[in-house]
DNA sequence: ACGGATGATGAGAGCGCTCTCACCCGTACC
DNA sequence: GGTACGGGTGAGAGCGCTCTCATCATCCGT
């Protein structure tokens, strides 16, 4: 031999498995085995068996891409957050919500695909990816107003589910979005009345940013409780959701109304910042000034002193979340009907802060 | 009229345009509609402006199935952290991690998928995720030793880049993975070193779960350090890198080993944990007993007091992991070769607990 | 014993895309 | 004027799978 032949251009070696060859294997055809990979009725039991021992032994795992162009399925939905990771993942909020997506995702055996939003132009790519068909549906949540997300889900058909209820295009038309959301207004109710209640007079309240729903509801709440449409500026403040932001809104608070005795903090993680500034200015809490937080997650209970707080069951909102997209998906196009949005209650639960 | 006709099986209205459509509105075949919708060379400038137009009028968004089904590449790589989400949203280190990860995979266009290792049988699970070829490579970190992914990744080809040393299955076979990892042995001996530097002479430590290599190196950097092989077992105890495990395992130290005067705790959030006990329990920090935590996140900077700690870069190891597996992924099948684990350094950061 | 259910199996047509190859036509060269 | 060349374009063969139908046993009732 003077030259060995050129390298062939296909390279079985690195080749999966077709289902082919498991027919080819089994001596069945590819029809058969496509039935006992999947759904596996109408097949005798010993062709079954044989066909399970070809796949084993190839070890087959079948071609998604393949699968999914024929079935228009791809078995996963996506996770779309309007916040930075930076944000996600400091906000104890977000894990919880993911989680009770995730399980309930994950015992319909569905994929969860993570995607975040971080500057203006990740929509263009993230509604692209969306368009592709790279997932069966999606669910967003902590969207800010205007955020073209909830078009671009619309104009391609992609069934969605929010998580709060979105700020949505065509206000009153016809497709009304599905939500999962907590009656965040009746929340911050209470929590004001249980500082009145108290005793409090001069309330303030730090606020999530207020271009979301469920920041703009809590603030509806505080005037509610207090009774007048058009509170003390100085005693509103907004920290953004974030530690520091509460931190930084509880500063100029105090600089603003210095005679405030109580403020209602619109998230735990805003509270535990508002509790280290009011620490470090020498106020005592809940002596000098009373605290509510809500959300009623881990910067709840590890606060000194422990944080009285609105609790909403975030892991469940989250299970409600998959579970009303997975049935929009697994029902017919028409069934989608019935579904509905859901609210769920939220409770004061009272600590030491207040 | 008497009867419609029965429904149509196809329904035109609700499919997606395809690549055939956009054809023929701009008269050309589809061919050249793929090469403008591609790399698009080749094509003269009037024609590729006429299938631009036909690309933008029918909204066409190529279908990533099929074409995935025939480039064998799906633009997205998984990461898959062995840990519970519980876990990995209540720990900085995660989400400062993804987001170097995802960084660099945005700037590369290529998709992040999250998965999470929960129970004992989401391995098989995952496994055939990343088996059914839904993504081109994977980044894996938190591992824990004896997990079968690894073996599961090699032995589907998978390309794979580490976070943090991995436990090799075959230690020293022929392939040798790819990771990313800061000297976590240095970074414990810098850490205990500078508590002997300051006068501290019964040192103990706070580990990791001693199934992860991380966790194993740092403490024997803290053995090193002392010049004992073998020191007072009195002096250790795991905390989980939680931070429960951290608050826990300092009460453990304290009840058998009252005389210590320094502790190194081998993450910020077990040292968070472990500050609330000795604040609990009246020892001073670092009057009583010196803290050194290690990571440098978050909790480092807002405990009380300041924590000294030790720096590693994790986001920036992040970014690294995502780049040697997009390098891996780019180049051709032998020029992976050249690739090489990294290994970046650690450096203490002296604050106020020491 | 025979027509008609019934149930298991295979043949084959796509799904929407990429990519090779052949083709065409215009230009350059001898 | 013929040959060679090369860039732009189209035809068509798959990628691996699902699913509809046709086919063929098998078994029942009369």
């Amino acid at each position: 031999m003077t030259t060995s032949e050129p390298s062939r251009p296909r390279r079985p070696h690195d080749r999966r498995p077709t289902l082919e060859a498991v027919a080819a294997r089994a001596g069945v055809s590819r029809a058969t085995v496509s039935r006992v990979v999947n759904g596996g009725t109408g097949v005798r039991d010993a062709v079954r068996e044989r066909v399970r021992r070809a796949v084993d032994e190839l070890g087959y795992v079948p071609n998604s891409a393949a699968r999914s162009l024929v079935t228009r399925r791809t078995g996963a939905v996506a996770v779309v957050i309007g916040e930075p990771e930076t944000r996600v993942f400091s906000d104890p909020f977000f894990g919880r919500q993911l989680r009770g997506i995730s399980r309930e995702l994950s015992a319909a055996d569905t994929q969860l695909l993570l995607l975040f939003v971080q500057h203006r132009d990740d929509h263009a790519r993230i509604g692209r990816y969306l368009a592709a068909g790279h997932v069966d549906g999606a669910l967003m949540f902590s969207l800010h107003d205007g955020d073209p997300l909830p078009a671009m889900a619309e104009r391609c058909q992609l069934p969605t589910v929010y998580g709060g209820r979105p700020d949505w295009p065509g206000a009153d038309r016809a497709p009304r979005p599905l939500f999962v959301d907590t009656d965040n207004r009746d929340g911050a109710r209470q929590a004001v009345r249980h500082l009145l209640d108290r005793g409090r007079r001069r309330i303030a309240v730090i606020t999530g940013p207020l271009d979301q729903t469920s920041a703009l509801d809590r603030l509806d709440g505080y005037r509610d409780a207090l009774g007048v449409a058009d509170p003390d500026p100085r005693l509103i403040a907004d920290g953004g959701f974030t530690a520091e932001g509460g931190e930084r809104a509880m500063a100029r608070l105090l600089a603003a109304a210095p005679d405030l005795d109580a403020v209602f903090v619109c998230s735990d993680l805003m509270a535990s910042g508002a509790l280290r500034t009011l620490r470090a200015q020498g106020r005592r809490v809940p002596g000098d000034v009373a605290v509510v937080g809500y959300d009623d997650l881990e910067p709840a209970a590890w606060a000194d002193p422990p944080l009285t707080t609105v609790r909403q069951d975030v892991e469940e909102m989250g299970r409600l979340m998959a579970r009303l997209l997975l049935r929009r998906l697994g029902a017919g196009p028409e069934a989608g009907e019935e579904l509905a949005p859901v609210i769920t209650a939220a409770r004061l639960v009272v600590r030491e802060s207040s």
